[in-house]
DNA sequence: GATGAATGAGGCTTCATTCAT
DNA sequence: GATGAATGAAGCCTCATTCAT
């Protein structure tokens, strides 16, 4: 007679990816144990190695679980229409805009998610650490649809990408780093004002 | 069998306090050894070890030694001529761009400074982190520094003292993470257009 | 590659501690050292720190089991009928000198326990030690038990409770340093007829 | 210009072993560093080194101060009177109980002398200490001379001196272990009451 | 699927000792 | 005589990983 109520396999699996993000997204992936994370997950530590076999390897699937999740939250209602209306190659200014304050707001929806991003993005940047290749790509790619969005609306688009990637990585951070002690959307509209271009006056 | 001198007492400290500076603005404190530190250094664990009792000393003293190579160089040119002009109370607006670009422009030519500063922070915001305390003192500090500054040009000085410095630390860590491959002081000029207030009809 | 089971997993523990006893009975707490006993247990350093998670722990671990021994040989044969005959409050006299004798005995029949006893006795003497605490709690119970039997036997019960217990104490402690080459009971025999109180008529 | 009060080099060394003597006999020799030493000395490890090179010549250095001190104190009212009056072969059983009065006293008058030596001694039961060897010599030597003190009082004066020894020992201890907080004289008294062999008629 | 026991490597730190100055 | 710097060895402990059960 089992009484584990969480004897789902697949739950299990989630589970403990769950306790990962958490205490990576705190201490990073050098500053976190297995062990520390298996007495979480309320197993041992070969337990745990069981499901991932490796702490690299559990690196990965914690940022594959990432993405995943990350890719639930954004497009559903932007992405979709983004090519609905406006100019032929490019998008409007107001999905843009309604774009962006999606990532943001995805941040305090998400915490968590948004937490273990910004540690391991600056931990990676050591080339030797096993996540650099995936902000190194990562990054390229944010900077690349960034600029794709833009394109039409400014004069260097490439420029423009790289100051809003800025801003928003910075507020973010702040925000973590204050225990989400201010209203962070409303900063970030704030900041969008000034960063992106006024709307154009057909728009 | 070693050559034991390598003569000039407080010459050492500084090389070692050089080397830690690379070292863990490349990995973090948690990524980084102290034997691997040593080895660079030309010497044994517990060689270094003599000069700085702890691990955790030593991170103090990196620290601290930032804070003096950063104070050597910021403020030389405008700190003292800070309110030689402008309102009564607060900066010109030309002494705030010159400040802030001078906070920029000291990243290029101090990128190991940057990169510690960028990789300790992140990795400082689990409250157990030996640096934690130093970095919220320090951020608290440096935002209400600029809405000092920004105090009589815009409308809300925390607000714009939060987006400013999230610019900056959203740049740095691009320009960092990118290996300095675009113009930071470039990038910077023109986010500041963006961001900071235009100049007033008397400036 | 070992074998990796000696498979009862209680005997295991129990075995580290009985080689424990033996050595740290010979070296003291300062004089010994995890990986020499792990060697004589057949495992690694890490191997044993499984069982007991700090040097400091061990020591806890041992001055339990040192109790628990040592309350399995004593009362048996005495404890029990003490209060059987003899004055109301009190032992009878023949009841103490079988009682004394048997504690004497019991270094005999265990000289591993002895030998422990009395070296960390004097290690911990000083108060930063870590058996410290438990040695002044020890001397002090002993004290007030020996007291108690001799009460109504002497004039002064607290002091031939000091008394008896140095003399046992140094004896044991001769008999150790001297690898038991004299008769430690018959010498105590011959001790106590000159410390205790000759038999009453009524005895 | 000197200034140090303390520039004698036979003084420096005296008082090295004065603070020698206090710290092993808390600590014991695996208990205690040479950097400790040094600290509470005011010198760095390599000073003291000068004065001996090396701990366990250090330890020696002390053992032999000790015995000086020793000799220093207890014969002088007693030893040279020994056998001045009495049996033959012999002493006196006043001029024994004399003596080992100022044996006791001695404890109370040098605690650190005492506590030098309780502690070392049960240390150094491990045949592998360094001062093994010399507090066997030194325990043989006692026995010796008690029991040829006690010849002609009792029957059996090799037991009586074990006796004798064991209860000294035994009450130093406990008077060390307890800070000097009852009468250890008085209670040697009484205890020597009971062991000594009371006067004989032509005493 | 998971545990408990263990390993082997490595990490920080301490320590006695050395040696140039 | 003594210091300051450094070494090399060792000590305790942690950690990712392995494996029998």
């Amino acid at each position: 007679m089992r009484k584990r109520s969480r004897s789902d396999p697949e739950e299990r699996r989630s589970h403990i990816l769950d306790e990962a993000i958490r205490i990576v997204g705190r201490h990073g992936y050098h500053g976190f144990t297995i062990q520390q994370l298996a007495q979480v997950c309320g197993m041992t530590n070969g337990g745990l190695l069981y499901h991932f076999p490796s702490k690299e390897n559990l690196l990965v699937a914690i940022l594959e679980e990432r993405d995943r999740r990350d890719a639930a939250i954004v497009p559903q209602d932007v992405d979709l229409s983004a090519r609905d209306c406006g100019s032929d190659s490019g998008y409007a200014l107001s999905t843009v805009r309604s774009l962006l304050r999606a990532i943001v707001a995805r941040t305090v929806a998400e915490p968590e998610l948004a937490r273990l991003h910004a540690v391991l993005q600056s931990e990676a940047m050591a080339p030797s650490h096993p996540a650099h290749g995936y902000f190194e790509r990562r990054e390229a790619m944010v900077l690349e649809e960034f600029a794709a969005m833009l394109t039409g609306h400014c004069r260097d688009p490439r420029s423009a990408a790289r100051q809003t990637l800025a801003m928003i990585d910075g507020l973010v951070q702040q925000w973590l780093r204050a225990n989400g002690a201010f209203d962070l959307i409303a900063q970030w509209d704030a900041a969008a004002a000034a960063i992106l271009p006024a709307s154009s006056a057909h728009d």
